[in-house]
DNA sequence: TACGCAATGTTATCTTATAACATGACAGCA
DNA sequence: TGCTGTCATGTTATAAGATAACATTGCGTA
């Protein structure tokens, strides 16, 4: 399990927990199911969880799906290289891509320096069946 | 109250009163919040307001915040008329500015193709400081 | 050793959302 | 008139997601 590589301090038992269970899953999952696969290793209540997600995501290392109420692991080797992540979420299969894209982010900064709004974040998550779905 | 206007089906009772109060609001309102509003009204369990706000968001005549679980009507006169639409939240005031981007969609829809995933919905949300608390 | 700090653990509670089932209102039609 | 289908409503209970408040532990450093 080495698909990710970060430079930052290394991480808690908990955190290291819960930022495994991200890694190995398929898509994205949810702070109860995470606690869930975790009570074997002794978790029993879900700030245990969200203690180690607010770190994680904090750390870049995963990400927050707003509309699934769920969470990813980030899919690039470094997480502070990107700055804003898109995500396309399949409604069919659960399968979540991680997008991204330069003209998207240059558009939303754009759009928000034309009204005066000082961005901090953003959010864009797009909704559909993917290619596989699709065809079968 | 005639800033809406729309061409839909009369709405139901519930749904009326819904809308009121999502339009009468300076910002998004939460499920909750709406229904101790409506409490007076006789409004005693959330799915009253859920059902209420399922349909609307359906018509097109309210929008669903997915990054705060709230919602608000949709700012324009005929809600058909746009496509995607996009939000800017004010993390401070709690000021909600909807946005309509043709080269925003234009971009997003893009990115789908590309990939071959059928986009039936974006969600596009920036969190930051609107323009008036910044100056404040 | 004693202090300070960060991570952890624990219990209780709050917020958001839906399942399951019962009732009411009304239109169309035999 | 009485039947039937359908949609909106009402009601109770519960699931799912998130946080508050407080106690405890582990560890580096003065």
């Amino acid at each position: 399990m080495t698909a990710h590589v970060h430079n930052h301090a290394a991480l808690t038992k908990n955190q290291a927990l819960v930022f495994g269970e991200l890694s190995k899953a398929e898509g994205p999952l949810s702070a109860y199911t995470i606690l869930d696969q975790l009570r074997s290793e002794g978790f029993r209540a879900p700030l245990q969880v969200y203690r180690a997600l607010d770190k994680l995501v904090e750390f870049g290392m995963v990400h927050r799906l707003e509309s699934l109420n769920a969470f990813v692991a980030c899919s690039h080797k470094d997480c502070e290289a990107h700055s804003a992540a898109a995500f396309a979420i399949c409604e069919k299969c659960g399968q979540v891509t991680e997008l991204s894209d330069a003209k998207l982010d240059d558009r939303l900064r754009e759009l928000a320096e034309a009204t005066g709004f000082a961005l901090t974040k953003s959010v864009v998550e797009l909704r559909g069946i993917c290619a596989d779905c699709k065809a079968a």
